[in-house]
DNA sequence: GGTTTTACATACAGACATGTATGTAAAGGT
DNA sequence: ACCTTTACATACATGTCTGTATGTAAAACC
């Protein structure tokens, strides 16, 4: 077959890595072939396996291409629970505006099976767990030297916590497909959850302006 | 071959049950062949499908002899909080004394893609969410009506929150195999979770008699 | 402009899993 | 005691996936 040019290829090897994603999407990532990637890019198998090793290289490969859904230490408006609730209100945003995003974790969470060479990816996104822990132990911290969460926080709990509620919130949301139990609470959620690490939580005052502006930098 | 007895027959089921789990909890779901699966059990692929129709029918009957992690309706002791905050830790003990129901989890969680057949499968596991979100939500109500959380606390929302601190907390308990994230801060991080939504938290006030008698029952 | 390398397509060999069909000997009922 | 059903084991037929080896024509390089 004619040869591509360099940049006909990077094409190609971009939507193989596009169908890819969307392959597995839909039928998970043991049960999807090589072969039906393939098909789905208008290309063969020879390309699939030109581009990419086997199939934990080029699930790898779906994994970069989506990217994090969150980093919090980029984050600038707000004091730290703002920035914190941001965060996590973001990555619902992106789940819920972007396919690819959602299709992504849709693989990661529910249709792949960490074994073998994939037990290799576990280790990454617990690795990436750690990434959003550190960040959210440092806000916490941040929170507790301006006075507003309590003295006695331990960020490091604290941070467990939410890092814990976050990864349940993304499995939730999106193994709930009905949207019946989680899509419309979600956000209400988020905001609870930073709200009641407050010192005197925002939730528990009483809130006849929650369309005003959301909280003030308390911040020196 | 000769025929069993029902007890030996009964037994025999059993044994492939337990064996399918901890087979799949090694080599995830689909790549488990219902083979290897006879094998470890001491039989043949004849004896597995006498008793299962096939592998999504085996998965089935490993989810059921394990059965839920927590019924929050049968808890008894304490406060409507500390019922909940009890549910959880026993969750995590559980997890942690029996090999079963983590070998169990370890596959729903990590070890298997919900395609196809297993949608199905996912659908229930949503839907015992729920039974948790419900029962949860009753919880939150009757502790706002003994006053241990603030007025105007929304229990629906507060359950949500709590269930998908719930769903995160068993998926990274069984994914951080190392122990480096969780498994360290895990009963703090339930206790936090729990204590930020009385109203006044119990982790503000100093706690040194947390053995004493966890909580007074405020109800009338 | 000739050679090398690239970007695939095609072909091949082997392994493996699934479902079913059939065999069988004893248990269970009458 | 006979007949039926059970609880498997064995055998078979089929499909499917993987990895690699090889072919090829044009792009890329010098």
């Amino acid at each position: 077959m004619a040869r591509k040019t360099k940049a006909e290829a990077a094409l190609t090897k971009d939507r193989i890595v596009t169908c890819a994603r969307q392959v597995f999407a839909r039928d998970g990532v043991t049960n999807t072939s090589l072969e039906e990637v393939a098909r789905v890019a208008g290309v063969t198998r020879g390309a699939v396996y030109w581009h990419f090793r086997n199939k934990a290289d080029l699930f790898m490969a779906v994994r970069s291409q989506t990217g994090l859904l969150i980093q919090l230490g980029q984050a600038k408006v707000g004091d730290p629970l703002q920035r914190l609730e941001n965060g996590l209100l973001q990555a619902l945003q992106r789940l819920s505006e972007e396919t690819a995003a959602q299709e992504t974790y849709e693989v990661m969470l529910w249709k792949c099976e960490y074994v073998g060479e994939f037990a290799q990816v576990r280790d990454d996104l617990i690795g990436s767990g750690r990434l959003f822990l550190d960040d959210a132990e440092t806000l916490y911290r941040e929170a507790r030297a301006a006075g507003i969460v309590a003295a006695n926080l331990d960020p490091k709990t604290a941070a467990v916590a939410t890092f814990c509620f976050y990864a349940g919130i993304l499995k939730i949301w999106l193994g709930d497909t009905r949207g019946t139990i989680l899509r419309q609470h979600a956000q209400q959620a988020i905001a609870h959850h930073i709200a009641q690490q407050r010192r005197i939580p925002l939730a528990a005052t009483r809130q006849v302006d929650r369309r005003g502006p959301p909280a003030k930098d308390s911040s020196p």
